[in-house]
DNA sequence: ATGTGTTCCTGTCCGC
DNA sequence: TGCGGACAGGAACACA
């Protein structure tokens, strides 16, 4: 699920809970998700306020008082679930952590924010706020694509000569940061390409138009996931909302929706990955 | 330097 | 119902 929009869609249901917020204590419940946990986070998470909640690409920012950040990735399957504040004056009592309940935060104010991810391939490290850009994790990253650094020029410059195809070349967190497999489905089925046309053959023309719609497809899934809040601080955790809204991704057999094509969702494998497509107005 | 295939891990769904 | 295989939102890594 985890894609920026979704990455956006936490992290602002988690404002309320964390930003301002004092961590009372960080319950760390294994030594490693994707790689190990930093020396003593839990120590170093414990009494510490959260002064903002950022993001940065899929990445999830918490700048902590100590002057160091906690970086939080979701991975594939990774959630952070809420609960609210236990009932009763003297018994305070959340119920027992879950499978796959990694990490528990347990905020002074009583809220409880549990980091849950089966597959595991998520991760959290902690580094100085004032060198977060220098973070092995996010310093190769490229631009955000909602940000003034991703336009045009840049797409087009950082594209050319590129043998990849399009779909691949979108999907590189190096040329633009976060965008993942459905979004890139999306995105090329809006602006009409291929997604197996290289990316270094494709006119500047039609570079540049994707940029607009780059930034359209995720304004819009951010819209559709903020609109799931109230589901989100429920404990299902399920987001999954924008689904209805997909033209492409996951509808293989099924009638483009594109006005007036009439063609049928297909779906092939590039580098490892599904991408559906409409081979009648994916050119 | 680029491009591609494999790998980490668990859960779910589909066909037999 | 059980069992095996394919597949899932990511992305580092090894290798041609």
């Amino acid at each position: 699920m985890p894609e920026l929009p979704e990455v956006e869609t936490v992290r602002r249901g988690l404002v309320p809970a964390m930003e301002g917020q004092v961590i009372a204590r960080a319950d760390v419940r294994r030594p490693d998700l994707r790689w190990q946990f930093p020396e003593n986070m839990a120590e170093r998470l414990g009494g510490k306020r959260i002064e903002r909640l950022r993001r940065r690409s899929k990445y999830i920012l918490a700048d902590l008082s100590s002057g160091e950040t906690l970086i939080i990735h979701l991975g594939m399957s990774g959630r952070m679930l809420i609960a609210g504040k236990p009932m009763g004056q003297f018994h305070h009592h959340h119920p027992a952590p879950e499978r796959h309940d990694h990490v528990v935060f347990d905020m002074q104010d009583g809220q409880r924010v549990t980091f849950n991810d089966a597959r595991r391939f998520g991760a959290m490290d902690l580094f100085a706020t004032d060198r977060i850009e220098e973070h092995w994790l996010l310093a190769p990253l490229g631009p955000e694509p909602l940000g003034n650094a991703f336009d045009q020029s840049y797409l087009v410059e950082r594209l050319k000569g590129r043998n990849t195809p399009i779909k691949t070349a979108l999907l590189d967190q190096r040329i633009i940061a976060g965008l993942g497999n459905i979004y890139v489905c999306e995105v090329l089925h809006r602006a009409g390409i291929a997604p197996t046309r290289k990316a270094g053959q494709l006119s500047a023309a039609r570079i540049a138009r994707l940029v607009p719609i780059i930034r359209d497809v995720l304004g819009e899934a951010i819209e559709a996931g903020g609109s799931s809040l109230k589901d989100y601080r429920q404990a299902d955790g399920d987001l999954g909302y924008f689904q209805h809204s997909f033209q492409a991704y996951d509808r293989e057999g099924q009638p483009c929706g594109k006005e007036g094509c009439g063609g049928k969702i297909k779906r092939i494998v590039q580098s490892g990955r599904s991408t559906f497509y409409c081979p009648s107005c994916q050119r």
